[in-house]
DNA sequence: AATTAAACCTGATCGC
DNA sequence: TGCGATCAGGTTTAAT
């Protein structure tokens, strides 16, 4: 599911395909992806049309197009959401793959509910099986005030995220740590996947109360997120599930990953351990109990 | 106010 | 083989 390092993956591609393009049409067959937006699937067509990509950013886990007009389209892939370039043509309500051969003839790339034309006969698509992803246009003002972009806490990338600043936002939200560091509005981009493999690198476990961590602990725990993050972003991302980059192409971290999703492995320690999986809100949490005390 | 559960969704998997 | 129940989980919304 995208988090920082898919949805980074996927900005980095889409200033290279449709940076400078311009939108011509848009089409859905689920208007209801666009219900934030004012006006709904209407409304956002009519803003949108006609005007030119600018950039492509990344606010937390959310895309962020700037376009020529200064309105901005902010797309949340949610879990299984992912956007591709290329060429399809439209068979009886369904998207088929130009290039016949090509992944974008994957089942996972084919549950398209969203389409964009491009200016260059190219098109933009919002892959998403389980429709849960969000579509929306904002002006400059309206834009700001969005609860996705008012709430949303500072990025673990920034050069300015420094250990000082992650201590201070840690320390004043109580609770348990895993939770803490899902939690978009305290610092933004990390969900499940990349939640576990951190705390397994600072060998902490999941259920630790942010009010028990001292210095070192919390030290561990925002190194092993720029090093985590960092390595996921190298290998443009995880595909254990639905998500590809803009071509349709896997990841390359859940090859790697630490301990998501491998309950009943050895830790990669060799400390003897098995891999436990637990439920912690209603998600599953993977650690090394050996490597993990609380 | 803060915590928790349900809702949004559907393909894959499991038990019978 | 097939059917129903369960699970996956980011975020919003409803309920406690």
């Amino acid at each position: 599911m995208p988090e920082l390092p898919e949805v980074q993956t996927i900005v980095d591609d889409l200033n290279k395909k449709v940076k400078g393009l311009t939108i011509a049409d848009i089409w859905t067959d689920w208007p209801k992806q666009f219900k934030r937006s004012p006006g709904g699937f209407d409304g956002f067509k009519k803003a949108v049309k006609g005007e030119k990509i600018m950039k492509v950013w990344r606010l937390g886990k959310n895309i962020i197009f700037d376009l020529s007009g200064g309105k901005k389209i902010l797309i949340h892939q949610k879990m299984t959401g992912h956007l591709l370039v290329g060429r399809w043509q439209l068979k009886n309500n369904n998207w088929v793959a130009s290039d016949k051969k090509g992944l974008l003839t994957e089942k996972v790339n084919g549950y398209i509910h969203v389409m964009f034309w491009l200016s260059n006969k190219n098109m933009l698509a919002l892959s998403d099986l389980r429709k849960f992803a969000k579509v929306l246009v904002a002006n400059e003002r309206d834009f700001k005030n969005l609860e996705d972009v008012k709430n949303i806490g500072p990025d673990p990338l920034k050069p300015d995220f420094d250990f000082k600043k992650f201590k201070n936002l840690i320390t004043k939200k109580r609770g348990v740590i895993k939770k803490v560091l899902m939690d978009q509005s305290i610092i933004s981009g990390i969900g499940n996947i990349y939640a576990d493999d951190i705390l397994f690198t600072a060998k902490i476990h999941p259920l630790k109360k942010t009010e028990s961590l001292g210095e070192k602990e919390l030290k561990a725990i925002f190194e092993a997120i720029k090093k985590i993050l960092k390595k996921a972003v190298k290998l443009r991302g995880t595909s254990t599930s639905d998500y590809r980059d803009t071509s349709g192409k896997k990841g390359g971290y859940g090859e790697v990953r630490l301990v998501y999703q491998r309950e009943g492995e050895k830790c990669s320690r060799k400390c003897g351990g098995i891999i436990k999986r637990i439920k912690i809100n209603s998600r599953s949490a993977h650690f090394c109990p050996i490597c993990q005390k609380i």
